[in-house]
DNA sequence: CTGTGTTAC
DNA sequence: GTAACACAG
């Protein structure tokens, strides 16, 4: 053996030593969520993880995710919303770029290009403009649902901007959204991603005194009806969905909050 | 804010 | 693939 190969194999032994070992970080982190569906990180106070459906839950620094692979998309997508992550700065917006950490394979997003259909952010980039690194990871295709444009730019965004307005008022607040992948849809591109028919997002606020939660269920489409018309309890979503959300909480206090589809306590 | 499409290298 | 620019709700 010459010089060179001894290099070679050395080279290589440090690039599959490093691979495995993150390989075991990961499997270890993820075991851990699913374990105890409540992680304390140190960017957040509360993580309030839903239950995986698909058994694929994805970490990332701004946001955590559960992804479908027969969707081809997150069933839910789950965030912090703090306070002081509220900013002005402006970054450019970069390419959509695929999920690595998607061990499954994350979608393209040429299935979406000339599909139609806008490449609809579900933890939004506006939520996380307290960094570049924050706001270009919200560019990853693990993070998108297919739009439709009027409905994305309309009365999608007018909720999405409500939900900064509470995050301000009520000192920060827990964020869960997704489409709901169930009955019958359209799938765009050669990957096939499918176009929900509806669009939920489901609140919490565990900051500003006594406990609230608020969930909206929004059809498809474009909407001019003010925001409270679309206000359902978490256990419509939850019957809807299969997911099951704030598993954390008190059995007695998370089956009262979830039951309730009044938004008292919420300013619009 | 939320996005798309066209053109050029 | 990436970058620059025009455009729309």
């Amino acid at each position: 053996m010459n010089k060179k190969t001894i290099y070679s194999l050395i080279a290589i032994l440090i690039v599959f030593g490093i691979y495995g070992y993150e390989f075991f970080l990961n499997q270890e982190e993820t075991l851990e969520i699913v374990e105890t569906g409540k992680e304390v990180k140190n960017n957040t106070n509360e993580y309030f993880l839903p239950v995986s459906t698909t058994n694929q839950i994805i970490h990332h620094e701004g946001y955590s995710l559960s992804y479908s692979e027969l969707h081809e998309q997150a069933e839910w997508v789950a965030y912090e919303l703090k306070k002081e992550h509220l900013s002005n700065s402006h970054f450019e917006r970069p390419y959509f770029e695929i999920d690595k950490a998607v061990k499954t394979g994350a979608a393209h997003w040429r299935n979406y290009k000339n599909s139609g259909y806008d490449r609809g952010h579900l933890c939004p980039a506006g939520d996380r403009r307290y960094s570049q690194k924050a706001h270009d990871e919200t560019f990853l295709t693990s993070n998108i649902s297919p739009q439709e444009h009027q409905f994305n730019s309309g009365i999608w965004n007018k909720l999405e901007q409500k939900v900064r307005y509470w995050a301000s008022k009520y000192d920060g607040v827990f964020v869960i959204t997704g489409g709901v992948l169930k009955g019958d849809m359209e799938t765009i591109g050669d990957d096939e991603v499918y176009v929900p028919n509806q669009f939920y997002k489901v609140l919490i606020d565990n900051n500003s005194g006594k406990t609230k939660m608020i969930a909206f269920l929004m059809p498809h489409k474009k909407s001019d009806a003010p925001l409270y018309e679309f206000v359902v309890s978490v256990d419509a979503i939850e019957a809807l969905t299969g997911i099951d959300f704030f598993p954390q909480l008190d059995d007695a206090l998370e089956t009262q909050l979830e039951a309730s589809s009044s938004y008292k306590g919420w300013s619009f």
